[in-house]
DNA sequence: CGATCAATTGATAGAGGTCAAGACGCGTGG
DNA sequence: CCACGCGTCTTGACCTCTATCAATTGATCG
């Protein structure tokens, strides 16, 4: 009785969202035959450099990362947020190098697949294929998203929205969230200033919407919230 | 001597920026086959509706179209404008719906293009499946390259800044710009009031960056429209 | 238990939105 | 060819939202 690898496809909580989606039994040890070694991070380790040579698209297995752009010299802009089952790297098949960095929030492991091999194999398994192309899609969807978002209240109200239905995606709670960012971050992303993430948050408080302490949101009205946001997103 | 039919992708200006970029002689006429003739629109002709199901890709092969999304009842979006060689609707895939309406500028043709008969198609021709991936993975990036700008000053050079690549890279004039698209249309992509479009133009004369002359725009100084930008972009 | 980083709170100022009026360009029809 | 009307663009005045600066509190960790 040969027991499963810890790390694969097969038993990972997230095949359903990820990569194997659809992937039928016979062609799922195949796929897991070209996923490296999960690599282990804790929080604030540097994963990939902006600017590296792209080779590898990566995917969460757990915790939680952040992918930041440096623009200028000092100034820095924070791309995103990515949660288990989300795969990393999709902007970077076209300028060949990744277009940010990647850093881990808190203790979180990635699986690596080799773009070139995964592209091969995709070609010879339809379902991987149509995964590949539909999750590039979804990407162009949610950074599309925010765009329209006017004010800083809708645009807040939103990214908490957005993060919930993530969350309650993978299986995880709808309401009770654990930002593993720092407002800064969440700032930063926004477009805001992170004293205007926290008064925000502390009048969404005030309206019954969520409740915070520290790092640990709940959101006591989700009808409430999805009205801040100006409604229609996903 | 048989004559090639008038819109085939080999005899296309484009051929090299869309999606028969790296694909093989003997391959391309499969790609024709698969291209529905093309359609021709007028000023304002309404191509694609929000919402509506997703089966086919478009290319544009010339003039300029701009995708709107209607968010709540009134209030509508400019997701952005698409110039011949670019694909439209890869957003669609995941949600099997369009999440924009899609709307002709001046006059414009598009190429059709079967979805799964083009993913199909692809699976045996490798150029071709990379190209789709190439051509996503930029969309990932032109989308979130503009979310890092801050002032609308910034945002406005960023925009006309891209254009003007955009431009250059079709074989067009690098300098000399057609907007095809209102203010307005600008302001709301941007995220922006008219009021601040106009003035900011204005600006950028006073300061001999650029020429405008209604729709017609002349870039004088591209190197200080780059400085405006606040530096880095594509 | 200080030291450091994150988060909050208050005061102030400026960028840009909104409202309103007017100018300009363009197509239509007399 | 010119007058009219409509849509687009510009310009000005005002005001609001949110960034910035500064100080304080709170949390985390060696």
């Amino acid at each position: 009785m040969t027991s499963v690898p810890q790390h694969s496809c097969s038993n990972c909580s997230m095949r359903e969202i990820c990569l194997p989606m659809g992937v039928g039994k016979q062609d799922i040890d195949r796929l897991e035959n070209l996923v490296q070694n999960s690599k282990i991070h804790h929080q604030n380790d540097v994963v990939i450099r902006q600017d590296d040579a792209f080779h590898t698209l990566y995917a969460v297995k757990s915790g939680m990362y952040k992918s930041v752009k440096l623009n200028s010299d000092v100034e820095e802009y924070v791309v995103g947020f990515h949660l288990p089952g989300e795969i990393i790297g999709l902007d970077a098949i076209y300028p060949e190098v990744y277009t940010s960095s990647l850093i881990a929030l808190t203790n979180s492991v990635l699986c690596q697949l080799d773009y070139e091999q995964l592209v091969t194999l995709s070609s010879s398994i339809a379902p991987l294929q149509h995964q590949l192309m539909r999750l590039s899609s979804k990407e162009i969807n949610t950074t599309q998203a925010f765009q329209s978002t006017q004010t800083a209240e809708q645009k807040l109200a939103s990214f908490i929205h957005n993060l919930a239905i993530r969350n309650e995606v993978r299986g995880f709670s709808a309401t009770e969230l654990h930002l593993a960012m720092t407002r800064q971050d969440i700032a930063n992303h926004l477009g805001m200033a992170a004293e205007t993430v926290s008064r925000l948050l502390k009048q969404f408080q005030g309206r019954d919407v969520l409740d915070i302490k520290h790092r640990e949101m709940s959101i006591l009205d989700p009808a409430g919230l999805l009205l801040l946001t100006g409604c229609a997103h996903s």
